[in-house]
DNA sequence: TGTACATCAGTGAACGCGCGTTCACTGATGTAC
DNA sequence: TGTACATCAGTGAACGCGCGTTCACTGATGTAC
């Protein structure tokens, strides 16, 4: 673990680099900060992610994948709208990821790697509002996400008061917009 | 409008800082740069706004008050939908005060024109919603207000593909949550 | 089993940059008499 | 009608800060023979 090689470089920055964001914001994001934290040269991390976008992209890039797989996993549920919660869930536990995720502004968009990942994470929403056999799909699609992204992201920001907690609350939201 | 006194400083600097914003987002915004752009010393906003940010909670409080104006118009019409259209419109056609209006971390929460403009815009939606008779008002009003967020975020973010533009998707998406 | 050498991982000094803020100031305006 | 003076509006030099990047480098590891 000491010495002068560290290991486990990589996933140690990308940890503290979500850290940060969650807490501080994208902008508050600073390099040079998480290379001290981790008792690190403020240069190591370009070894591994060449510059502040490739960090950047690197969580994005891992938490679409997470998103995913969540996701998936919601969907074997059976219950649509349990995907849209676990959507919820995810942006609430990986704040960080989340915040860099729908910045097409700070990421590599010719990164296929970025394509799949954000691909794979669209397909069960596509597919459960297909399941739901809805007049216009487009517009269902287009709901959904903005009613479980809108909700993350006023919680996220603090807008959002929810006594019951945020993710009954969207629950019941989408329970409006999806009736069984 | 040349010479010592610039005549109308304290709007023109906001009217730049919305531009900057929305065009480099909060962070992208430095006084130093709107100065310059205006051709004014880059001191020169510390006599109408204190501090920096003095200049973004006076964009937010500029904004929330105008989001209540659209909206209050728009529910004039008798369509709830149409409140929900305005919010997605006011986005896009302000988004250097929309991207401070939901960011209470750069904000003075202590400002009592920002709460009392806030509670203006939020009015509109709560009274709409109420018209409906939901089983579930809570729910309704934050299913309403979070699909129109986040088709506004996602949309203004460069991550919503909608090819017939984006307040007729916002239409459709309504349509669906609150069915005539 | 040992040695040479290529490759991989991390170092740390130096650079230039733009930022917000502080400070003592100067120019313009308006009001009292 | 004119003058004194308070107030309001904007100036510009200087400060300290933290940032990402560049650069030539050193230490550690692994593989070929």
């Amino acid at each position: 673990m000491a010495g002068y090689h560290h290991g486990n470089l990589r996933a140690a920055i990308l940890d503290a680099a979500a850290d940060t964001i969650a807490r501080d914001g994208v902008d508050g994001l600073s390099l040079r900060a998480i290379a001290a934290g981790l008792g690190v040269s403020h240069t190591a991390f370009r070894r591994h992610f060449g510059d502040r976008e490739g960090v950047l992209n690197a969580l994005a890039v891992q938490g679409n994948r997470l998103l995913a797989e969540q996701l998936r996993s919601a969907a074997a549920s059976g219950d649509f709208v349990e995907v849209g919660v676990a959507y919820v869930r995810f942006a609430r536990t990986h704040p960080g990821q989340f915040a860099v995720m729908f910045r097409p502004d700070l990421l590599d968009e010719g990164d296929p790697a970025l394509a799949a990942a954000r691909a794979a994470a669209y397909a069960p929403l596509r597919a459960g509002v297909a399941a739901k056999g809805l007049a216009d799909p487009e517009a269902g699609e287009v709901a959904g996400w903005a009613v479980v992204h809108g909700i993350a992201t006023l919680a996220l920001t603090g807008n959002l008061r929810a006594a019951g907690g945020v993710e009954a609350l969207a629950r019941r939201a989408l329970a409006l917009l999806y009736p069984t």
